[in-house]
DNA sequence: CCGTTAACCTGAGAGC
DNA sequence: TGCTCTCAGGTTAACG
């Protein structure tokens, strides 16, 4: 469920509270998440130093004062709570709100030398937790990526040469991460609309006009949402004690059968299924 | 190689 | 109240 601009909130928040702070125990409660927790994980992050948080697509990545690095991936419901050791109130910052750490669900338990404990909660446990060290340099994930949306790389003619012989729609080319890292259902379905294209339209079919919109829409999109806070449907989302707002400003998602929020525009807003996920369109004015 | 589908999981909500 | 069914912000193995 998280996307870009949720893993951008958070990492903000996390290098707010938790930069310079130091491992002292790491505490594994159940390791089958998407992929095994390494069982050796307590042993090498221990005595670690969070050097900084950042972030790539929808990876968070952990740096520490040495050659490794944590990267987490929250898949679909997976959470991080910071809350104090003592008394077990919370500290502002999850990823979803609730005034309380869940009872179920707490995965992996980072202890840390500033009264703080970080907590990952993942109810269906697509994410998952990788150590990078030089040897597993290979397997990193990250290689797999397209670039950023936010990067010069992210360009025409990145765009040209990508979709060239390519026979899929723009909305599954939107949320593939080999062409573009961090766009997901949400914000695909968003980006499409401010282009004005039919999630169902061939890439085949673009025109130069339509790549320079999708450049250009993507970056408004994810901005205006990492200014708003992330969007926080279902259970919200807390960044530094305020949840996420950009669920309000959506034009399309979640919106079947209401009218397009274009002026000139009396369209009804579809719902219709492509690859397995819910999408979202005015058939009126996105062709 | 490419594109599509099913599978991985749990929980919330709708409908009966 | 309780059962069944559908759906959910992601990724990828397996298949044709």
């Amino acid at each position: 469920m998280p996307e870009l601009p949720e893993i951008e909130i958070l990492k903000k928040s996390l290098n707010q509270n938790i930069k310079s702070a130091k491992i002292t125990k790491i505490k594994i409660n159940n390791r089958n998440l998407r992929y095994k927790v390494p069982i050796n994980i307590n042993k090498i992050l221990t005595g670690q130093i969070i050097k900084n948080i950042s972030r790539v697509a929808k990876y968070l990545i952990f740096h520490f004062n040495s050659e490794k690095k944590l990267l987490i991936h929250l898949g679909m419901s997976g959470t991080i709570h910071l809350i104090k050791e003592k008394n077990k109130i919370n500290t502002n910052i999850s990823f979803y709100y609730s005034s309380d750490l869940p009872e179920k669900h707490n995965h992996i338990e980072i202890k840390l030398n500033n009264k703080l404990k970080l907590v990952y909660n993942d109810p269906r446990r697509f994410g998952y937790f990788k150590l990078l060290t030089k040897n597993f340099i290979n397997e990193n994930p990250l290689n797999n990526l397209g670039p950023e949306p936010f990067s010069s790389s992210f360009n025409f003619f990145y765009i040209k040469k990508f979709i060239k012989n390519k026979k899929i729609n723009v909305k599954n080319l939107l949320m593939n991460q080999k062409f573009v890292g961090g766009i997901g259902n949400i914000y695909a379905n968003e980006i499409l609309f401010y282009c004005h294209l039919n999630p169902l339209k061939s890439i085949s079919k673009l025109n130069d006009k339509n790549i320079l919109a999708i450049i250009k829409n993507t970056k408004i999109v994810l901005k205006k949402a990492i200014f708003f806070g992330g969007s926080s449907i279902k259970n919200f989302k807390k960044t530094n004690g305020k949840i996420g707002n950009f669920q309000q400003k959506f034009k399309v998602y979640g919106k079947q059968n209401s009218l397009c929020d274009r002026i000139k525009c009396n369209g009804v807003l579809k719902k219709i299924t492509i690859s397995n996920r819910a999408s979202f369109f005015c058939s009126e004015c996105q062709n």
